[in-house]
RNA sequence: GGAGAGGUAGCGAAGUGGUCAAACGCGGCAGACUGUAAAUCUGUUCCUUCGGGUUCGAUGGUUCAAACCCAUCUCUCUCCA
């Protein structure tokens, strides 16, 4: 079947929406935070790590799969979720994004049948089509697809903007006619970038198509975040409010907020898992480099307020260690940390929906973060 | 006792008359990271009241000028006795 939006509540005062998503493998309450699992695993930890910390849906990505082991592996090991023995909803990403991350300041080659990339591995051509994405999708066997994008680079012009959106409408309707599995529901991508017009229009000619949910593409790519805010909301306005909507690689935990309250259902992103390897972790009062000198001899947790296996567990100055040290486990705890703040800001903002009191909520929330 | 090699910033290691406060790596300190080409990348790392001051085992010397040349001393390592 194909996944079933439930809303149950929406805020008195935002945007905010309480709601239910209902999968093949399992339901998962919205707003959600999901984690990033390029690679059929998110990184340093084990799905009984993503239960503990609460997590309910996860992403994989087509263009990383694809080249490596290759989707044919993948679909004769049953699909994504028993080759990597996870069990809960998971998400594919198109490649869309790689187009942008991966051919940013190098030459590009987008045309009307895909794009020809070349390959980060071993430099060999490859061409992906809205097709052909959806077919690796479906040979993933994803709970959740997404259409094959164009995310454009900041700033562009209005022209080259226009230019990039029809294509993606025309590629989302090309992924759109050759999806067949019914087990998988796919999910329409608004671009536009900062204009308000080519936003609205996107939106208005996507939703046209009647995806199972609609996400919102293009944003953090260099944007203020005001510039952000206004992205979302100029799209979100023309989404329907029985399907849901999926805020694209936004994760700072400032920027859920302002998306929640702009009626974001889902987010995902790869900043908690790549900071924490890098040494930050999110904590109430802001952001955290544990590398800092005056954490060597803190034997507090990383954040008192939480209730990781990390923060139950262990102290800023054995983390500290292993961080400098460059140990696995270090970046295994620092990532299980800093995905549980995410997955429980979202349970808190669910409470907080569910009680009329989201804003209030939120700018607590604020208040403490920025110090 | 004999022969040889060598002592350069916290460590390793370039440099062998001026362009050297001294490459590079490590370590240290700090920063960035938003649909993961990210265990990556960036800055900084003698002292300073930012004018300058003091460094290349030590001490003398040659020179306009020495980490670099000469002398003596000292320490380390390798080989032979």
């Amino acid at each position: 079947m194909k996944i079933k939006y439930t809303l149950l509540k929406k805020d008195e005062k935002t945007d905010a929406r309480r709601g239910i998503l209902h999968t093949n493998h399992g339901d998962f309450d919205t707003p959600i935070f999901m984690p990033v699992g390029t690679q059929a695993t998110v990184k340093t930890l084990s799905p009984e790590e993503l239960k503990d910390i609460g997590s309910s849906v996860i992403l994989a990505n087509t263009y990383h799969l694809w080249l490596r082991p290759g989707e044919l592996v993948v679909s004769k090991a049953g699909g994504l979720h028993p080759f990597m023995n996870y069990d809960g909803p998971i998400l594919t990403d198109s490649g869309g994004f790689q187009v942008f991350s991966l051919a940013k300041n190098k030459k590009k080659d987008i045309v009307e049948e895909g794009v020809h990339f070349k390959s980060h591995l071993d430099g060999k051509p490859l061409l992906l089509t809205p097709e052909l994405s959806i077919e690796i999708q479906n040979k993933l066997d994803s709970d959740i697809a997404m259409s094959f994008d164009e995310c454009p680079p900041y700033p562009v012009t209005h022209e080259y903007m226009e230019k990039s959106v029809e294509r993606t409408l025309r590629w989302a309707k090309r992924g759109k006619d050759v999806h067949k599995n019914e087990n998988q529901s796919l999910f329409g991508i608004v671009q536009g970038g900062e204009f308000e017009d080519l936003r609205k229009h996107s939106a208005i000619e996507t939703v046209k198509m009647n995806f199972d949910g609609y996400s919102i593409g293009g944003t953090s790519v260099g944007e203020s975040k005001e510039t952000m805010y206004k992205m979302i909301d100029d799209s979100v306005k023309y989404l329907p409010t029985d399907k849901p909507r999926y805020l694209m690689g936004v994760g700072d935990p400032i920027d859920i907020l302002e998306g929640v309250q702009r009626g974001i259902d889902m987010f995902d992103c790869v900043l908690p898992t790549r900071i924490a390897r890098h040494g930050n972790a999110f904590t109430k009062h802001g952001k955290i480099n544990i590398r800092n000198e005056k954490f060597k001899e803190d034997f507090t947790p990383l954040d008192e307020a939480c209730d990781c296996y990390a923060c139950k567990h262990y102290t800023k100055a054995y983390i500290r260690h292993l961080i400098v040290c460059e140990e696995s486990f270090g970046q295994r705890l620092m990532s299980i940390h800093n995905l549980r703040f995410l997955i429980k800001l979202t349970e808190d903002i669910r409470k907080s929906i569910e009680q009329d009191q989201f804003l209030e909520f939120k700018d607590a929330f604020i208040h403490n973060y920025k110090k």
